[in-house]
DNA sequence: ATCTGTGAATTTCTTCACAGCA
DNA sequence: TGCTGTGAAGAAATTCACAGAT
């Protein structure tokens, strides 16, 4: 019943933004040597709680030993099946400015199962250089390329003008996956899935919280000390 | 009672997270001259449900009018308020190569609130250049330079190896939000916020959905064609 | 004795559906 | 009538706390 769940409907997403962070936290283990590891330590590693991480793994199965823990190298394969690391995933990158650029050199993008086999721009200055050992193409052959090689996965760092009509292209040669870094919402057709990296976002939710943390500062000053020194903002 | 817990507790993070995706869109319908927009519309053109969205913005106050609508401009002003975009956010980024190199010269970062300041690095070969307008200097003026500027957020961009030391450095010196592009966890005391921006981590999450689209289109031909192909895939 | 895996409780987020105002 | 703002319902995620395996 829980299990015919799991096959249709999948692994919660919570649970599947934290594998990867596992995954990292797990091959640092693994590098310093470390064979196996307790749902306590790994939580703490990878910066959760470790009730969050024993419910997250138990979504893949029963990997775990109880009273001894998680075999290291043996969690990270099964967390890297999960993620679908195992197959070759082909990438293709559109926009070769400052951030394509930073991306196609990117040495996390080689990490396992990820493999950039294509880079294009418009400008053509750009055109014909060779970014992290690719040779950077025309966007006019980005059809004849992304129906020859079997592209999985498009990455979209263009301006947000032309990032749609990018995208649409993508899909129409089959892509099914795009990571979007332009700063604008991408509509898709059913069946394609955008994640959105938007750096300004993450800028500006901090700011919010940092908003916050000074207001506290002030109220809780505003306490210890005067009223009149709090203004307007208690009450 | 209400207004009590959202001036202390604050809005929920979920609606915090989407806030800029509003804000952008409502600044591409300014720019189009658009003045009012109803909640079904900016829903729409930000990618989510206009329920969703009406409560987002209930949490700022009630800045809309019934049978109308959100006034644009009116609606821009609240929210950059709200996420801090009034006051001046001077950021230095660490760690200048490919991504930092991106990250200074990228327009994102000079949007409303937001001032790159300083820029850093270890590598004597990368130090006294000139990125983004700005002078890169080497990492051991960090702690001079982020007192003596009132550094609100520190980007860091280095490798995983330095970035806990370099974390540590910028906190030690006050800055009290952290935007981490380096591919591991960063530990930082009570009080210190850390948003981490992994490129991978979102490719992994993509590769997931993908695998499970393939499957999911294996299982739906075998369940027209013979059992056989079908193979131990269902059941 | 120790540590996993998991039901149950709790909190947070989303969606519904409609009262109430322009 | 048209659209917002919001209680109430529902779904999802988190956390608790402990039964059960080694």
């Amino acid at each position: 019943m829980s299990d015919e769940q799991e096959t249709r409907r999948g692994i919660p997403d919570a649970t599947v933004a934290r594998l990867p962070v596992y995954l990292r936290t797990l091959s640092v283990l693994a590098d310093a040597g470390v064979a196996t590891v307790s749902s306590e330590e790994l939580a703490c590693a990878a910066g959760v709680n470790s009730a969050k991480l024993r419910k997250d793994l138990s979504h893949l199965g029963s990997y775990g030993v109880r009273g001894v823990g998680y075999d290291v190298e043996y969690l990270i394969y099964q967390v890297g099946r999960e993620l679908g690391l195992t197959q070759d995933w082909p990438v293709a990158i559109v926009g070769i400015g400052n951030l394509g650029h930073a991306l196609a050199g990117y040495a996390g993008f080689a990490t396992r199962g990820f493999r950039v086999v294509a880079l294009f721009d418009v400008d053509p200055s750009v055109v014909g250089r060779v970014v992290g050992g690719l040779l950077v193409r025309p966007l006019g052959e980005l059809e004849q390329v992304v129906r020859s090689e079997p592209i999985a996965i498009g990455v979209v760092a263009t301006p947000a003008g032309p990032a749609q009509g990018v995208c649409d292209r993508l899909v129409a040669c089959g892509v099914r996956s795009v990571l979007n870094f332009a700063p604008c919402v991408l509509t898709v057709p059913d069946g394609v899935d955008v994640r959105k990296v938007d750096l300004s976002t993450e800028l500006q939710i901090l700011a919010y919280h940092e908003q916050r943390k000074a207001l506290r500062r002030i109220v809780q000053q505003g306490d210890d000390a005067p009223r009149a020194r709090v203004g307007g903002v208690a009450q």
